[in-house]
DNA sequence: CTTGGAATGTCAACAACACTGACATAAAAT
DNA sequence: ATTTTATGTCAGTGTTGTTGACATTCCAAG
């Protein structure tokens, strides 16, 4: 093993001075592989219903901050009207989602789950955090601060500033 | 639901009985968007030469595991073979990768990156390990070991142990 | 030696999900 | 009155995944 000077006396700190080329492969692999985990359950129950992730995340972000304009929408996904347009007809063809002409701007759209939506969002969030539950529990509380601190630190800023307004005001 | 005991005397192990919907949430979406971040850097790498995030991973995987068979691959990746071929096929045609037919089994194909190869490696691992190394750096030692054993234990089983395997032997 | 099966490659068709570009409509803003 | 914004939609394209079918090569077991 090439663990860099861990030494009695060397204080974990100046290990980040030392990160070798295998420390970083293994933050990548890791990534990639708990990235494949983390959807695995839902992507089951989807599938189940001829729906992909893309559904998952409208039904996520639509549950999280209901109310919230097909404009805030696509901010928070990244993607192109055209491609969450698709998503969100079927989605309201579906029952799940409630499309509603915003009183103040008409042009506006606002989006909320309708009682379906709010079941699958349910089962989906379920399977989903059932896995996150175990690993949680399993490596501890300080673990997953650093878990947190980790990935925020990895968002690009514009995200990061969409992510903790998700957090504060929820909406 | 009022924040749980995180009174003076809680010891934090016991927060992991009480996590609420909303840290749940946080889980989810900090993996949500720091995957996006993570990826965005080779991203824009890969567009300017036409390449995808597929061929991303085989040269990686190519990369740390030469001389693995196609089969291999197949394991690590989680893919069929018609789609990774189709990936391969581009890569040896572009002369990143070589394909040696096998000493001992003649069915089957070791896989290793040309020189060529290699110096695309460094460019899309250069610009990955930037972000996760200002990452990591920000957020400290402690963090870094707690990102990696959520990461860990968020794997599925099988995953793990490639994961480990990579680690260990490296094939 | 023959036969079965494993490792690989390839063809065709299809689906999900992203993209661009172009155009339409309604309504707010100037 | 004109421009801009928010949204929707149509058409086309590309990457990456999927199934299913079939061919080749070659190890290994009967």
């Amino acid at each position: 093993m090439s663990s860099p000077p861990s030494s009695p006396l060397g204080r974990p700190a100046d290990n980040l001075l030392y990160l070798t080329d295998e420390q970083w492969r293994q933050g990548t692999e890791a990534m990639f592989f708990a990235y494949r985990g983390f959807t695995a359950d839902p992507d089951r129950i989807l599938n189940k219903i001829s729906y992909g992730r893309a559904h998952h995340r409208a039904i996520h972000f639509i549950n999280v901050t209901p109310g919230a304009t097909v404009n805030n929408l696509l901010s928070i996904l990244g993607i192109t009207k055209q491609s969450l347009n698709r998503v969100l007809r079927k989605l309201i063809e579906d029952g799940l989602v409630e499309s509603v002409v915003g009183k103040e701007d008409r042009r506006e759209r606002h989006l909320f789950l309708t009682d379906q939506g709010r079941d699958l969002e349910k089962q989906l969030s379920t399977a989903q955090h059932e896995r996150m539950r175990k690993a949680f529990r399993q490596v501890g509380p300080e673990a997953v601060a650093g878990f947190r601190a980790v990935l925020e630190a990895m968002m690009d800023q514009d995200m990061r500033f969409l992510y903790n307004d998700l957090r504060n005001d929820g909406s």
